[in-house]
RNA sequence: GUUCCGGUAGCUCAGUAGGAUAGAGCAACAGCCUCCUAAGCUGUAGGUCGUGGGUUCGAUUCCCUCCCGGAACGCCA
């Protein structure tokens, strides 16, 4: 059909030509001609065995892939200020990155799963000036939270440790270097509280305040001004980021001397390309996507390349309670937080949620209906064909029968739903690359419930521990296949195989 | 005004190198447990794939118009 316009000749005829010219091969039974011009070729049913062997073999490596041909892969993701817990947003981000980095690595990318701390802007002097009314509060003083300060109820609690741990002599002498640095602290051993509970763990935590430390900004700065990349106008520097596809050129010290949040920004990444990454990855959300010129300009004049930087952009979840919408702002303190969802649902299935939506869907949570639906939720599919898939091992040696995994042809197996569950599990090292490659994960959420569907049906129609020895080993290294695909899969997209339910 | 996403079943969403009868979960309806876990299975119903054009043998998929929803357009981060 593709050759139809280049031959101008009927795809039927062309069809027909190609299958006239086939060679035999003794795998293909027959091959057919179907309207409006496809090829089916109908193949000898034991080929489609092999696979299983090959996933006894080769076990969880089973689809491990090359196409990362090893190059090493920094994906940065969640990045939340700790000025806070981590909201329904940061909670669809971790899931995303740790999901696509777990995939990544299956594809043989080496990958470093990063989180940048931002320890060293103004939003922590706002959050050492919040926990420092708050403090005041405790002692009875009228103390305001400033304009741009927090409101979360992870401050007060900062608050009361401070009171704690230091009486009130902060009362008399200033505590702000005390409060920002013991708040940044808690509130971050809070964050990786919340992502260990979620099942993400970074291999990096970056610091911001580091790289002031360590000068990086200043010669990322004067870098740029040696290379020509700047010049000044109204008293502020600017980036020439036109050069490199930008709309507008950008400030990056501003006239009363102070620097922009892009130049550390870029000093950032100048700092990953230096540690010798190949492929630099941002998840960022929805709001952020106007930033991406700039950043990539800034990469170039760095030292990257065009694609040295790639920015997934994450729309924002709208989260609704009671029919109405409720606003993600961490300075109310209002926001649904990453918590509340885990000790609502679990961890599993609020992963599965994410895992399951490809990354630019704008999704509507009912936390009403999540909660609620809490039973009906489709991880437990999946999880309940692991399940059900173990309580067949344990059944089997409860009857105490020997098993051998067969590793030869398969002769008692002939069962249409059989060769349902086969071609799945074949299809696993394809999806694998595809996967990785276009970084849309939810693309193996949706091959768990394919593979989780096929189990059940069969499990429903063909009993597996049938009394004649050879016919129950082959049934068995079936179901040992399919288990081990689907553990792994499911490792995956971080949810968990369970032995029972 | 410009840019980026999205608009597919009642609801939440899959489905792009253009292909055969557009799928899943939930919700609805009708069945299935003396048998390895019914958190399951089988079946029914539900669609002008936002609109209007174009390219093509063929368009949910590619191009253009318009409509609706979200987001961003700062010497804020």
């Amino acid at each position: 059909m593709t050759l139809a316009k280049t031959l101008r000749k009927n795809p039927m005829a062309i069809g027909e030509e190609i299958i006239a010219s086939l060679e035999e091969n003794p795998i293909v039974e027959n091959v057919e001609l179907a309207r409006p011009g496809f090829i089916n070729f109908f193949v000898d049913k034991s080929v489609f065995f092999t696979v299983i062997s090959e996933i006894l073999s080769q076990k969880e490596k089973f689809g491990d892939g090359t196409i990362g041909e090893d190059r090493r892969v920094n994906i940065e993701f969640v990045s939340a200020n700790p000025t806070g817990s981590l909201h329904v947003g940061h909670a669809r981000g971790a899931a995303a990155g740790d999901t696509m980095a777990r995939i990544m690595k299956k594809a043989g990318f080496e990958v470093t799963k990063e989180f940048y701390v931002n320890d060293g802007g103004k939003q922590i002097e706002n959050l050492a000036k919040s926990v420092e009314a708050r403090y005041k509060q405790l002692f009875g003083i009228d103390a305001a939270i400033p304009e741009d300060g927090y409101h979360g109820r992870e401050i007060r609690a900062i608050a009361q440790a401070m009171k704690e741990a230091h009486g009130d002599r902060f009362l008399k002498e200033d505590g702000l270097d005390t409060f920002r640095e013991e708040g940044v602290k808690r509130l971050l051993e809070g964050l990786k509280e919340d992502l260990f509970a979620f099942g993400v763990e970074f291999d990096v935590f970056f610091s911001e305040k580091s790289l002031y430390e360590e000068g990086e900004v200043e010669k990322t700065l004067e870098f740029l001004q040696n290379e020509g990349h700047t010049y000044k106008h109204e008293g502020a520097l600017f980036l020439k980021t036109t050069a490199f596809g930008d709309e507008k050129d950008r400030v990056v010290v501003k006239s009363d001397g102070h620097y922009t949040y892009l130049l550390p920004d870029i000093a950032y990444h100048k700092n990953k390309l230096s540690r010798g990454f190949d492929l630099l990855i941002d998840i960022l959300g929805g709001d952020h996507h106007g930033y991406i010129p700039r950043l990539k300009a800034g990469i170039r004049m760095v030292g990257g390349e065009d694609d040295t930087l790639e920015v997934d952009i994450l729309q924002m979840v709208k989260v609704l309670q009671d029919g109405k919408e409720i606003k993600m702002s961490k300075r109310s303190g209002k926001a649904i937080t990453l918590r509340d969802l885990i000790d609502a649902v679990g961890s599993d299935a609020v992963r599965y949620f994410f895992a399951k939506h490809s990354l630019n869907t704008h999704m509507d949570l009912d936390l009403d209906l999540a909660i609620k639906q809490s039973n009906d939720n489709p991880v437990y599919y999946a999880q309940y064909a692991h399940a059900r898939i173990m309580s067949v091992f344990r059944k089997a040696q409860e009857e105490q029968y020997d098993i051998e995994f067969v590793n030869d042809e398969f002769t008692h197996l002939d069962h249409e739903k059989v060769y349902d569950l086969l071609d799945a599990l074949s299809e696993y090292p394809a999806l694998i690359e595809d996967a990785a490659k276009t970084r849309n994960f939810h693309k193996v959420t949706n091959y768990i419930h394919d593979l989780a569907q096929k189990l059940h049906t069969l499990y429903s129609a063909f009993p597996f521990l049938v009394d004649k020895k050879r016919a129950r080993n082959e049934r068995l290294s079936l179901l040992e296949a399919v288990r081990i695909v689907l553990k792994d899969a499911l490792r995956l997209i971080g949810v968990d195989a369970p032995e029972k339910m």
